[in-house]
RNA sequence: GCACCCGUAGCUCAGUGGAUUAGAGCACUGGUCUUCGGAACCAGGUGUCGUAGGUUCGAAUCCUACCGGGUGCACCA
């Protein structure tokens, strides 16, 4: 239709132009465009003239139902309903794959994202982040990306440290067999109380911090020596262990997949020796003992990679990383995604690079979010201990679920918490409300769910009779027409939010459709009807529409509830 | 101090160059239907789109300044 508007403004005015076609409100029509809007200062003419003339050369094409002009000069265009039938027709041959965008179609993509540290727990902000990945992951996916999921964490590091330090406290000194008498479902806990108390302990003792100090260094020298004999290895390697099984049970209840887990342990001594390397070459500095980049002749800040100690700090183990993944999988691009408070240290790391490796650099996509707040704006903090934990988040849904139905629907629950987090555009904060968010009625996840459970149903009455619904229809009246009209905006929707890698519109899109769909059904019969043949394939059509942009959120579609 | 993010209805948010009326959900009030699954549908909004200028035929949307909130800025991650 664009390609049209174009020929057609070409004959009449003799100009290139672009067209943007939009979706106006539906009393307007199926679509709209303000080309001659933007060709009345170019042809020093009044817009509504110029609209005029296109919409007698579209009309006279008789390819479309009705063109009107409005307002100061827009052009509505309502497409005849064979158009719409044959839109159906491709959702019904394509199922989940109809309106698939090419974005990245050939592109190999790798996202990195979730990023927990062993040692540590798991708060409401790696919920956010992983549930934000997945999403972001799915769309370029669904883009034809050959999409690589990978994970990034630090089992090495200051905080390894300070909760080894509370360990050995605990255990009364480098005692592995003691950790036994830890149950296996007590063990995540203790290691986040450890954390808590070695973080205390380093902030308020300076000999706990001096010795947390030289803890930190052994951690890294076990890695060094590949040592898992030592009794203080044992301990190291059985919990770091321990964070990791605590994390694949994580997140195959929330249902993330990664592919790859890159330990620092992993990129630090790449990092490390890559910044010496670079630091000849002049691309890094040394300053005040330690190993920096200079920040400030780009706009930004000065950053260091290789501490006083002599160990790589995250910049340098991030340096590593990058590189690992180049060398893994000679990606076209590479889309981190973190919380925002990031972004800055971020901009200085990928400068760094830019000067050995700027192929890498350029590749490479930061998509940052706000964080998880509680509702009052409380920040959480896994430093002081006065955070909400990932799975306080999902216990609290699951809690307000089962208070609801009478009994627990985890699916339910996914869908409540994933949602609630989507629906949202990236970047603010959000604010978490644990009764709201959990709410089975509005703008929430279970409406959709149950949405697609209602039409699912009428699907298996009619499995067995499939063969007599195949007949289709060149009009509809008001509901039919509206719901179909919905069902093609899926396409256009999915491009936008895979350019923005913005999974929030696919959100605002299912809700309206949803919606759209319940007014259908409020006021179609469809079993039994004279149009059921045609009824049925539109509630077909929305069962596909539906499922294909919950499967892209990763939000489960239970055909019942 | 500098940089980045954010400021839209009582609350939580869409909308980020387009129009008659700036839209949803929650909450609140009333209503529909002898459920193809009612977790439904319908009706009910006097909002300085943070403030003030500017650009534009047209600004919640772009620019500038300011106000308010958040985050980051040298050996943590």
């Amino acid at each position: 239709m664009d390609t049209k508007i174009v020929a057609v403004v070409k004959e009449l005015f003799d100009v290139e132009t672009d067209i943007k076609l939009t979706r106006p409100d539906a009393q307007f029509g199926d679509y709209a465009t303000n080309v001659a809007l933007q060709l009345a200062g170019q042809l020093g003419r009044k817009p509504r003239e110029i609209a005029d003339e296109i919409a007698a050369k579209l009309r006279a094409t008789s390819d479309y139902a009705d063109v009107q002009v409005a307002g100061p000069g827009f052009i509505n265009i309502t497409v005849n309903d064979q158009v719409l039938t044959a839109e159906l027709n491709k959702i019904l041959e394509h199922g989940l794959d109809y309106g698939k965008p090419t974005t990245y179609a050939d592109k190999v993509v790798v996202t990195e994202y979730s990023d927990p540290n062993p040692f540590k727990v798991l708060h409401a902000g790696h919920l956010y982040t992983s549930i934000i990945g997945d999403a972001i992951s799915n769309l370029i996916q669904a883009a034809g990306g050959e999409v690589h999921r990978v994970n990034f964490g630090g089992d090495v590091g200051l905080h390894v440290g300070k909760t080894m330090y509370a360990i050995l406290q605990r255990i009364g000194g480098e005692h592995p067999e003691k950790l036994a008498e830890i149950e296996q479902d007590k063990r995540s806990e203790w290691m986040a109380e450890c954390y808590v108390e070695g973080t205390n302990l380093y902030e308020s003792d300076e000999q706990a911090k001096a010795e947390i100090i030289v803890l930190n260094k052994r951690v890294y020298q076990l890695h060094t020596d590949n040592d898992h004999d030592t009794p203080f290895a044992q301990i190291y390697w059985t919990c770091r262990t321990w964070s990791y099984d605590y994390f694949d049970a994580f997140y195959d209840r929330i249902g993330s997949k990664f592919e790859k887990y890159y330990p620092e342990s992993q990129t630090a001594p790449l990092g490390l020796a890559t910044v010496k390397e670079q630091l000849e070459k002049g691309v890094y500095k040394q300053s005040d003992g330690a190993v920096i980049f200079e920040g400030e002749p780009y706009g930004l800040h000065t950053r260091v990679f290789i501490n006083r100690e002599g160990l790589p700090t995250y910049e340098a183990k991030d340096v590593g990383l990058s590189i690992k993944k180049w060398d893994d999988y000679q990606f076209d691009e590479s889309v981190i995604i973190t919380g925002n408070d990031i972004i800055e240290y971020m901009k200085v790391v990928l400068k760094s690079i830019e000067q050995f490796k700027p192929e890498l650099s350029s590749r490479t996509t930061h998509v940052t979010h706000g964080n998880v707040k509680l509702a009052g704006g409380v920040k959480m903090s896994s430093r002081k201990g006065n955070f909400l934990r990932a799975v306080d988040v999902l216990d609290v849904a699951a809690d307000e679920n089962e208070k609801a139905q009478g009994n627990r629907n985890d699916e339910a629950v996914l869908g409540a918490v994933k949602y609630a987090f989507l629906k949202n555009r990236i970047g603010a904060d959000i604010i978490y409300e644990p009764k709201e968010s959990v709410s089975l009625q509005g703008n929430s996840g279970p409406y959709l769910q149950y949405a697609f459970a209602r039409a699912a149903s009428i699907n298996r009455k009619l499995v067995g009779n499939a063969s007599e619904h195949t007949s289709h229809s060149d009009s509809y009246d008001a509901f039919e027409r509206a719901l179909l009209r919905k069902l093609t905006e899926y396409p256009e929707v999915l491009q936008v939010a895979v350019n923005e890698l913005a999974p929030h519109h696919i959100c605002t899109y299912l809700y309206e459709l949803a919606q759209t769909f319940n007014r259908f059904y409020e006021n179609s019969h469809v079993i039994g009807d004279e149009r059921e043949n045609v009824r049925v394939q539109l509630v077909m059509g929305y069962v596909a529409v539906l499922r294909g942009g919950l499967t892209i959120l990763n939000i489960p579609t239970p055909d019942q509830m």
